[in-house]
RNA sequence: GCGCCCGUAGCUCAGUUGGAUAGAGUGCCAGUUUCCGAAGCUGGAGGUCACAGGUUCGAUUCCUGUCGGGCGCACCA
């Protein structure tokens, strides 16, 4: 509709420049939504914008283009209003098809195929597999998911990645966690490393390994204590304390049992990640594991793509890459003094390894501490001579936890964190996404567990998914009096929706469309669940006004096919969203 | 100190990329059920859009500065 109305308003204004003479700055022609229904249904201000360049009056100009708009059968009027806006009002009966679009597509109301199916790969989470999933976590899952569906829905081909950061010292570190907490349920004595990771699934893992391997990792804590660094609180040093229980624990072990333990810890954690993610309704196409670029080479062979164009130096036994060149702050290394590839040399091989598989975009969602980050992967990405503009970095802001008034704090490390899974229990996966979602993901956000974990109304899902339930009630009704729904009876008297609680709900219901594509292409699916808050209410508002089955069978069939259609729209837009629309509730 | 994200109703947040009288939820006050589900609906109070300049027909939106908050600034991931 938005398009017939441009083309319309493009012809008109082709003719007005003509006859005026107006070298045509070309203004891409501007056609909104009005936000009041006195000023019809669409609006342009395109008068004003050409005011300069024509040296006239905007209402002039309005009034001259409004001359020159062709006419068009499903235009009820033109008005001009306020300091030149051009105001559109349509036809009822243009504006009532939408029932009839939504009866014809159903589930594939509002779909449309502006992606035209380029390739985007869309990675987030990516969480280190060294404990199960926080809150935190549980913002860019809903996110991502949520953007992943709807550029899915507008005709993108849609490729989702978990990054999983199965090598490197982290996970070096949780391994020695998991051994410890094995000697230690196998009656050893000793004193935990201040920096080990100290949850609870520690010890269950290790209780698995014990069970499965009984002693075979058993040595005394008198040699694995042997000649390290003290640790922080006795005066040491935390870090390499527990880089030196690493050692010793690889020495104690060898290659062979410590790959088991640093597998056992891996595997079982990962699983639990996916676990939790599936049944939070978050699915991936792939789980790309940072070790397989190591073992395969890509990480040396993104190495010397650099080394090759110069991009990289030696300084302190070190190798750094100039990315300063490309806007960073200060250059980074890439291979550290001892050999070791640093985490950002995977993350340039994982990126090269993104551009080589062909994808047209890129979308990476981090948590906003990754900010300092994007500068130096995006002048990776140039250095390797790809193109930058194909990779979207979105910031995920964090969510600030409160118990009422009081604030949560949150470590992996202690263990105190809330899980993703704790959190799904409690309020369920359906509140706890719309929660997520509904804002901004460059919003700070407040998430209050006392709030969300109550059961009472405050929580939005349930207004909309509530609307839902009320139309499947209104038709079990229906069928309760012995009644039955004729669609084509429904569909021949669509004219009878002369209401304004009507019209207010069939313009909602052709908005749809549009709010879908702006959420996309936006990577905005706040302006989804908004969009459901509005619809939802319009719904509710016009139940209480008018009653749906009355005695007039043609007006009962309108309408019912009117609060079908929000029904549908509403499914719609929660599958997108992953939360499930309920019959009854 | 430098960089990134912000500052809108008591609270939590929207604001369609610069448009018409700045909105919603929640909280507060007052109504609403012989009627398809009251987890609903109706009305009311509540604002210097942090502050000060600038850009133009027009600014909550864009630019600069100040104040305030969050997060970063590793041979960690």
């Amino acid at each position: 509709m938005k398009e017939q109305l441009k083309n319309l308003l493009d012809q008109a204004l082709s003719s007005f420049a003509e006859k005026n003479a107006i070298d045509s700055p070309l203004t891409h022609i501007q056609i909104e939504r009005t936000k009041d229904k006195s000023h019809g249904d669409f609006a342009s201000n395109i008068a004003m914008t050409l005011a300069k360049a024509a040296k006239m009056n905007p209402r002039q100009i309005a009034a001259d283009i409004i001359d020159l708009i062709p006419h068009a059968d499903f235009i009820e009027k033109v008005e001009i209003a306020g300091p030149g806006f051009i105001n559109f009002f349509l036809t009822a009966e243009a504006n009532q098809q939408v029932i009839k679009d939504i009866f014809d597509k159903n589930d594939q109301y509002g779909l449309s195929n502006v992606g035209q199916a380029k390739k985007v790969q869309i990675e987030f989470v990516s969480a280190n597999p060294t404990g199960p999933l926080h809150v935190g976590h549980g913002r860019g899952a809903a996110y991502g998911s949520v953007v992943s569906s709807l550029l899915k829905a507008v005709g993108f081909d849609v490729h989702r990645e978990y990054y999983v950061n199965d090598a490197g010292r982290q996970m070096d570190i949780l391994a020695t966690s998991v051994w410890l907490r094995y000697l230690d349920a196998c009656g050893e004595v000793f004193t935990f490393p201040s920096n080990g990771y100290k949850g609870e699934y520690v010890h269950q893992i290790a209780e698995q390994l014990k069970t499965e391997y009984n002693h075979q990792f058993l040595h005394p804590a008198s040699d694995v204590f042997e000649g390290i660094t003290a640790d922080e609180p006795d005066g040491g040093d935390k870090e390499l304390h527990i880089d030196d229980l690493t050692n010793n624990a690889k020495r104690l072990l060898g290659d062979k049992n410590y790959r088991i333990i640093f597998d056992k810890g891996i595997s079982e954690i990962l699983g639990d990640i996916r676990n939790d993610l599936a049944e939070f309704g978050t699915e991936y196409d792939q789980w790309f594991s940072e070790r397989s670029l190591m073992e395969s080479g890509d990480v040396d062979k993104a190495v010397e793509v650099l080394k090759s164009s110069g991009k990289l130096y030696q300084e302190k036994g070190a190798w750094w890459f100039k990315s300063t060149d490309y806007g960073d702050e200060k250059d980074r290394v890439v291979i550290r003094d001892n050999g070791q590839p640093t985490y950002f040399a995977s993350d340039i091989a994982y990126h090269l390894n993104k551009y080589q598989r062909g994808f047209d975009h890129i979308i990476d969602i981090w948590g906003a501490d990754h900010h300092g980050y994007i500068a130096r992967v995006k002048a990776s990405v140039e250095a390797m001579q790809q193109d930058a503009d194909k990779l979207s970095v979105l910031l995920v802001q964090f969510a600030v936890l409160y118990r009422g008034t009081e604030k949560v704090g949150m470590s992996t490390r202690s263990g105190e964190f809330v899980t993703l899974r704790e959190l799904r229990k409690e309020v369920g996966k359906d509140a706890a996404r719309f929660f997520y979602v509904m804002r901004g993901a460059d919003q700070h956000m407040d998430f209050d567990l006392e709030l969300a974990k109550s059961q009472s109304n405050d929580n939005p899902v349930y207004y909309v998914q509530y609307a839902h339930a009320r139309v499947c009630s209104v038709f079990r009704q229906l069928a309760e009096r012995g009644q039955t729904f004729n669609t084509n009876l429904a569909l021949e008297h669509l004219d009878k929706l002369t209401e304004s609680h009507e019209e207010n709900l069939i313009a909602m219901l052709s908005k749809y469309p549009e709010v879908l594509e702006t959420a996309a292409l936006n990577y905005t699916p706040h302006l989804l669940a908004h969009y459901l808050n509005d619809l939802a209410r319009d719904f509710h508002t016009y139940y209480n006004a008018h009653q749906f089955i009355v005695d007039d069978v043609e007006l009962s069939h309108a309408r019912l096919i009117l609060i079908s259609s929000v029904r549908q729209v509403i499914v719609n837009a929660l599958g997108l969203m992953g939360v499930s629309a309920p019959e009854s509730m």
